[in-house]
DNA sequence: AATGCGGGGCA
DNA sequence: TGCCCAGCATT
């Protein structure tokens, strides 16, 4: 059967953002750049999150070009604690692509933006919609969630197939004056009235169109049936000093913390393995002293692993050279280098009983 | 289709 | 603790 709400559906739905819309940085703009850094940022990422980044990228980067040529550490500085690194580097590399192959002025049609580093269908549809006002669907989570319920459509959401029925079913409803507005005040009404849990249908402005709430099961919905497991990873990490310097390790190009720093660390198949020795070798260098011995066990949870780091503070001399991406720097020179959240811990607490303790 | 990829907020 | 969040790239 179809969906005999349409025209009232779309409207109040738009009406009601017109009135009670959340006031965001990136809603102040019709720049497409902007509009594609805030949705990049915006990606697997809270709202809330993403303001005080948004602000600082955007001061620091405040054109297409501007960004085409920052220097990529410089970028990862930007980008920390936000997570999902290769998101960044593939925004610079979409800006890039624009710069050189459409003279930068980003895409205005879907074939042509997709085809950009990091630019996926949610995140196509989001910039035709509302930086250049074209009807283009952008489905995301928080839409599904919300169109599972007015629509009562009970496809499991956790596989990719289903996403196109949504995408159909915005096709249909989108509002064709306001199709910004619509893909906009559907993502309002996720984030304020139909939550994932405890959804507020009594405030809701589109309660008499949703076919959720007439069945009275719209707390019910979507359907997702995915679970994600995770699995513990166990570390010895090394904090070695030497003179004052401190040995630091960069990451590989690809994978996990792509090109993040971090201290030099040695996996554990068990928490009770003993990897000093190893750790000598690997790093061409003798402990000369033991400072701190497991100072901390310190846990940080991703969400498909978690590492256990148990860590030492060590004094070390250098034996030969270091492997590549291996250095020694100081407090000062680690501040311009991105660290992962796991490493940013370790160093608060070295800070606050180490480093700056009073003995 | 399945998996890898961060981090924080919440019940 | 487990779930969720303005997803995308890779295989």
């Amino acid at each position: 059967m179809k969906y005999p709400y349409t025209q009232q559906f779309r409207q109040n739905l738009v009406e009601w953002f017109h009135r009670e819309q959340r006031n965001l940085p990136w809603r102040h703009t019709k720049d497409p750049y902007k509009i594609w850094v805030s949705e990049v940022m915006l990606q697997q990422t809270r709202v809330d999150t993403v303001i005080p980044y948004y602000q600082r990228f955007i001061d620091k980067y405040p054109t297409l070009e501007s960004l085409a040529g920052a220097d990529e550490e410089e970028l990862l500085k930007m980008w920390e604690g936000l997570g999902y690194y290769s998101r960044a580097r593939n925004l610079q590399a979409g800006v890039r692509e624009v710069v050189e192959k459409y003279g930068g002025t980003v895409p205005n049609n879907r074939h042509d933006l997709q085809k950009l580093k990091g630019v996926g269908p949610y995140t196509a549809g989001a910039i035709l919609s509302i930086a250049y006002n074209l009807p283009e669907h952008a489905v995301d989570g928080n839409v599904m969630r919300v169109l599972s319920r007015v629509l009562h459509i009970t496809e499991d959401i956790s596989l990719p197939r289903t996403r196109k029925i949504f995408e159909k079913a915005v096709d249909e409803l989108i509002h064709p004056d306001y199709p910004g507005d619509f893909n906009q005040a559907l993502m309002d009404l996720g984030a304020m009235i139909c939550t994932p849990v405890s959804p507020k249908c009594l405030l809701c402005p589109v309660r008499e169109y949703c076919l959720g709430f007439m069945e009275g099961d719209a707390d019910q919905l979507p359907i997702k049936t995915k679970k994600t497991k995770s699995k513990n990873e166990y570390y010895d990490v090394y904090i070695a000093v030497n003179d004052g310097k401190i040995l630091f390790e960069r990451r590989p190009s690809e994978g996990l913390l792509a090109n993040m720093w971090q201290f030099p660390m040695m996996p554990k198949k068990q928490p009770s393995e003993n990897t000093w020795e190893p750790f000598e070798l690997k790093y061409n260098v003798t402990i000369t002293k033991v400072l701190e011995e497991n100072f901390v066990e310190q846990k940080h949870v991703f969400s498909h692993l978690t590492w256990n780091m148990s860590c030492h503070l060590i004094e070390i001399s250098e034996n030969g050279p270091f492997p590549d991406s291996v250095q020694f720097v100081t407090l000062k020179e680690m501040e311009a280098l991105p660290l992962p959240v796991p490493m940013a811990k370790i160093m608060n607490i070295l800070n606050r009983y180490i480093f700056h303790s009073p003995e």
